[in-house]
DNA sequence: ATTAAAATTTAGACAAATCTAAAAATTTGT
DNA sequence: ACAAATTTTTAGATTTGTCTAAATTTTAAT
């Protein structure tokens, strides 16, 4: 697969082709930053390829090999990213130009080495997950409020630190389950957060980020 | 530059186009597994860009631009080489065909980083040097055995541990200096080499290895 | 020194990926 | 329902990097 193709079926999945909805060309070209004839010429090669399906005047739809391509892409691309922040001390909004890059690289055995050396991750810097070499999504029903992309929001679901100390911080602050919560930003000195509940703003240190579970969605 | 224009300019410093010698487009096309007609029609370009010196029927020679591009190429062919080596347990015979696609990402950061995390190493696991960040080739008048390509030979030029009982062990094995030796293989297991001195073949361990320097050619 | 052989360049063509402008199909408004 | 607006496709052109075949230049041989 060249370059453009792999750039095209992942734009398409993330435009969300592989939930067998048709996606225009119009919405891919503008994602792309290129024409829609363009787009009209790569859905026919890609069609042609067996990668999606491509109903005229319509729009496509990943086919099974199409969204087990994007998955492998998406793979590599998050698993890069974490590679350049947990490994060569990038910043998350330095990575994704570079992992852009790095994305294209053909070697299996690279990627499931970096997978391996980075002990498996199941989240990128920035929240999102990372697709097993199986092509399923690791589960995202819960994550830590410290794992959770800048900015986001999630719904409280749960907490690890279950000591009477910390829930009556929680208590004290108006955290429960169910409530929603905004993370606005990190503070990159010291890791903590300063997230909104409600329409209150506060404070949280990084200890208890690391003890709530959030959900996204 | 383009991947095609930075494989052409790795390729003809290769070929000696760095010592202001003209390198035939015959001998850049066999070498690139391309027609002389395609090397003709770059050479055009790339001397454009002031890249390269071509004269019409005589050849090409590198410009100062393109001998301080290529030294940043195979900068990185050799840095990636070194990481995927040490890094992620590839075999010295792996990394090649992985570095020449890793060598064409672009990012001062991400290259100078790999080095960080390498500890700035001088040569690739091929015994080759290493072009520093200003395009300057580590000395290699020395260089550990253990550190030398598979297989290839060299002059003992010295020594590290200088204890009498390393020593002792040299002169029972008739290795002195100025002697050639050739490493023959290495075996994975303990990394010890096979060596030959003369017409005599034995085996040394890694720790005898690591404590004698040769010179190249 | 002339000619034969080898190397190199030119000219014209092709595939990939893109574009513009025009044509065709679909959607929308009343 | 039908015209107008929008979206999509087609047709033809462009750029990059490549090729083949023919023409040109250089090198080698006698």
């Amino acid at each position: 697969m060249t370059r453009a193709e792999e750039n095209y079926i992942k734009t398409i999945f993330h435009l969300g082709g592989n939930q067998s909805q048709l996606i225009s060309t119009n919405a891919i070209a503008e994602q792309m930053a290129t024409k829609p004839s363009s787009v009209t010429d790569m859905a026919k090669k890609l069609a042609e390829k067996d990668l999606l399906n491509y109903v005229r005047y319509q729009g496509v739809s990943l086919t099974d090999l199409g969204i087990k391509t994007a998955l492998s892409i998406i793979r590599k691309h998050r698993l890069w990213e974490v590679f350049l922040v947990k490994k060569l001390d990038f910043s998350w909004d330095e990575v994704h130009e570079v992992a852009e890059q790095l994305e294209h690289i053909k070697s299996e055995k690279l990627i499931d080495k970096i997978d391996e050396l980075l002990d498996f991750p199941k989240y990128d810097p920035h929240g999102d997950p990372i697709p097993t070499k199986n092509g399923e999504f690791s589960e995202r029903d819960k994550q830590l409020l410290s794992e959770m992309p800048i900015p986001s929001s999630g719904v409280c679901v749960g907490v690890k630190d279950t000591s009477a100390a910390f829930l009556k911080f929680l208590d004290k602050h108006h955290i429960a389950l169910g409530h929603e919560i905004h993370i606005l930003e990190k503070e990159a000195f010291d890791d903590s957060l300063r997230i909104k509940i409600g329409d209150k703003e506060l404070q949280i240190s990084n200890q208890i980020a690391t003890n709530l579970y959030v959900k996204v969605e």
